[in-house]
DNA sequence: GCTCGGTAAACTGTAGACAAAAGCCAATTC
DNA sequence: GAATTGGCTTTTGTCTACAGTTTACCGAGC
């Protein structure tokens, strides 16, 4: 036991590389969501291995990965393509996403403590002073955070997941515009707040379906602008 | 332009084996389904090479994209271990399972067309005729089929594929009982045709839901038997 | 001028080899 | 007698090398 003299906590947990693989996903998916990689664009193995400094094998398995993910293709005997969204994936992805996003605030609805709550309360004030500020960023970041507050205070990890994983490629496809809802948009969180505190299950799970659906609008508008 | 004189699909595509990482990962798959691979079971990589004929490469490949799809957890510089189901997980899925059929459900009601319908019976009718013949894998397959046919009449790959994972995970989750619904699922299968039939997408939605839960409920009686 | 065939380059798919980290067992010491 | 430390074995993580395939380019022939 060396229980005694080392004050847990303080010791930095000397940060760990982790595996390459890893660094090497989060950075391409990163590249890819940025936009520095376009959609359709051809992704050659040995340069991304020789622009992130390391051999053909890591790059290979994020590439893996990420075309289990959806984020490129992986064309037999050619290589890795960025994945091109159509518009009908993307329309697809929002009732996916619509439907996750409603049972989530079902379950938070029937499952959140007072404390739950007191944070969404929080993060919606937070919101709704950056929208005051016209702080773009932190809207954008503070929305996100909302969501997966709500999603967390479902308490189911598999819907989660899936949600995560959908989440970001909706944000990905539809980001070339700017999208900015507003405050309309906080104060359907607010009405969400009220029918989870109430623990009214079928009004939480309309209030998200209607928040959702009107944040594809706001999407499918820029299609006609 | 070659359009001339080539009639299409008479050209057998000339059937290449495919990346092996491919088939790999469909071996190691059915491994782990039928419980040759048991849960917890630490996977060595040479061993699986040498056991399928081939490189670690392709087994390492087949074995990230298990990690991704849940099958296997990846700990870091300890290897691949067969992912070990808990009840809370069970029942989690089961919940986003019943999420996505009913909604798959609905949409079929929505965009199903005579021909789709018609499938859906035939469907019906060789179930039945399996339960009559107490043909227990016919049963489970042509539930499987009528189920995959419901997702294909909706319409929306992305759902098709989130359903198709949760599904197959569930299944075996389950699968360690030879679960029975016997005729009632399909009764219930010929309402859900009737109301898609009626383009009622509330009571598809609410028969769908309906039939998951029944299965849900056969699945957790077990648990007391 | 256009098409067809051949050649060459580039990239992927796979295999094998080496180094580092983790786990295990035994020997040693308090 | 128990705990710890040392070394050994096993397994992963990464790199390099080679073979197969596809694509593109270029020249010759019709």
């Amino acid at each position: 036991m060396l229980s005694a003299g080392l004050p847990q906590g303080t010791v930095p947990k000397l940060e760990r590389p982790g595996p390459l693989r890893e660094r090497v996903y989060e950075a391409l998916l990163e590249l890819i969501t940025t936009r520095a990689l376009r959609p359709g664009q051809h992704l050659v193995e040995s340069e991304l291995a020789g622009h992130l400094g390391v051999s053909r094998q890591p790059v290979r398995e994020a590439l893996q990965r990420l075309n289990t993910e959806g984020w490129v293709d992986l064309r037999p005997a050619q290589g890795a393509f960025v994945h091109e969204p159509t518009e009908e994936e993307a329309d697809q992805l929002l009732t996916v996403r619509t439907l996750l996003e409603a049972e989530a605030a079902r379950l938070a609805a029937a499952n959140a403590g007072s404390a739950g709550i007191a944070a969404l309360e929080e993060l919606c004030a937070k919101g709704e002073s950056a929208v005051a500020d016209a702080d773009v960023d932190l809207v954008v970041a503070t929305n996100a955070a909302f969501h997966a507050k709500v999603m967390e205070l479902a308490g189911n990890v598999v819907l989660a997941e899936l949600a995560g994983q959908v989440d970001r490629r909706v944000r990905w496809y539809y980001t070339p515009v700017a999208r900015q809802r507003g405050i309309q948009s906080w104060i359907e969180h607010r009405q969400l707040i009220a029918a989870i505190a109430a623990r009214d299950e079928a009004r939480a799970t309309e209030v998200m379906r209607a928040h959702t659906e009107h944040t594809r609008k706001t999407y499918h508008e820029r299609e006609t602008a």
